[in-house]
DNA sequence: TTAAAAATCAGTATAAATACTGATTTTTTA
DNA sequence: TAAAAAATCAGTATTTATACTGATTTTTAA
């Protein structure tokens, strides 16, 4: 018999602990090693454990959840982690991915995806779960269509989101940042393209949607 | 022996759901008689469960749980609800107490709390969680400073707020809903007056943080 | 070191939002 | 049913954002 899968968790919901205890302890498979209820906990703890899977919340207090994956592949390249997730936007599964997450799966799913989504990245594939991948391509094919609208923000582009977001006129940018308002101005415009927005209302919600604010 | 408490659960999150078996099944004086992972599931299947209790999730598939709430009580008035959810903003907080719901608790919540708050809303007693209040006390001094922000919305002012949410200009906004543009800005000078804002981009920040769109 | 990208600035014009005052009608609720 | 709250509309003025065209300088990366 193989050895079985250990896991550790990560999340800050104790009720999703113990339902994941519930539905995990019914695998002959697989074990949990450990569970942790911030980032903090998580670093400090999963040294002597050496799980083999982390099942890893994104929103938990302290850290962020590409935070604490960046960390994690760095210092434990071994550990494979699963983003478990209510955040089902492109942007943040990118963010993840791009940390080094294996799979990403919600906090939704049901049935037996969950283990599935376990073995999967426990023999180091990737997976993702059906629904989030009709969303990636949607949002691939979207992409197609606003050859502009490309996704990579400057960092003068970023400060400038940050000033709208912080409920500055263009002209009150331009004084703090010490520069003309039509600096500014083309900013914003640019950053509007690139987010495929027309004003403000929309380019604040689509910045709060993609957790660049 | 006294009868055991009838409790339902609605909450789109299995493994929540899970986690409430879990803990609930250790308590002897209470019994899960449903469990439903959207509004309509609930308002379908309580009929004939007669619970006494109600754990209600407030972001699930469908109706709001604000919605839901208004439906059960009037419904069915000696249900006892207890709002269990991830929102910890006090507009939440507010908008589910108006609804009806005897209870407010976390999901972060840990230890006994949750059978504690089921029985004292059983015995028709108000729980909310510790953190909560203290950020109701704060809130409400902050208030005492803005004795215009009162945060209760209109149910036009949150139609036009979806508007504005939505990229409708003013314009727009009035033909769609068939009124005059002067109507509109009247509304939305009332909702940044309320929620203590001084232009779109604020206002739709504020409205994402409480949930409002 | 050269090409590309980013950041800077200007003129001009229009559209939209914001501010203020003041009011009537409709709906809700006590 | 009477009082309160909500929804409606108007005039006028100012500020801000958006759109378009076009350009130079600085920084970054191949």
């Amino acid at each position: 018999m193989n050895p079985k899968i250990k896991i550790a968790i990560a999340d800050d919901h104790p009720l999703v602990i113990d339902g994941l205890h519930h539905i995990l302890g019914k695998c002959a498979d697989m074990e949990i090693v450990g569970s942790y209820h911030d980032g903090a906990q998580l670093l400090s703890g999963i040294a002597k454990k050496e799980p083999d899977v982390l099942l890893l919340d994104i929103q938990m207090p302290g850290q962020t959840g590409d935070e604490i994956a960046d960390i994690i592949r760095v210092a434990y390249p071994k550990i494979r982690m699963l983003a478990l997730t209510n955040l089902d936007n492109v942007y943040y599964i990118h963010s993840m991915l791009r940390s080094g997450v294996l799979g990403y799966i919600l906090k939704t799913t049901t049935g037996n995806i969950l283990p599935e989504a376990i073995r999967t990245v426990y023999r180091g594939e990737e997976y993702l779960e059906p629904v989030l991948k009709e969303k990636m391509a949607a949002d691939a094919r979207q992409m197609k269509n606003n050859p502009h609208s490309q996704l990579v923000l400057s960092r003068r582009e970023k400060e400038v989101l940050q000033c709208i977001a912080a409920n500055l006129t263009s002209q009150q940018i331009a004084d703090k940042l010490f520069v003309s308002k039509r600096t500014i101005d083309s900013h914003r415009l640019n950053l509007m393209m690139k987010l495929d927005v027309k004003n403000v209302a929309a380019l604040i919600k689509k910045a709060i949607q993609l957790g660049l604010v």
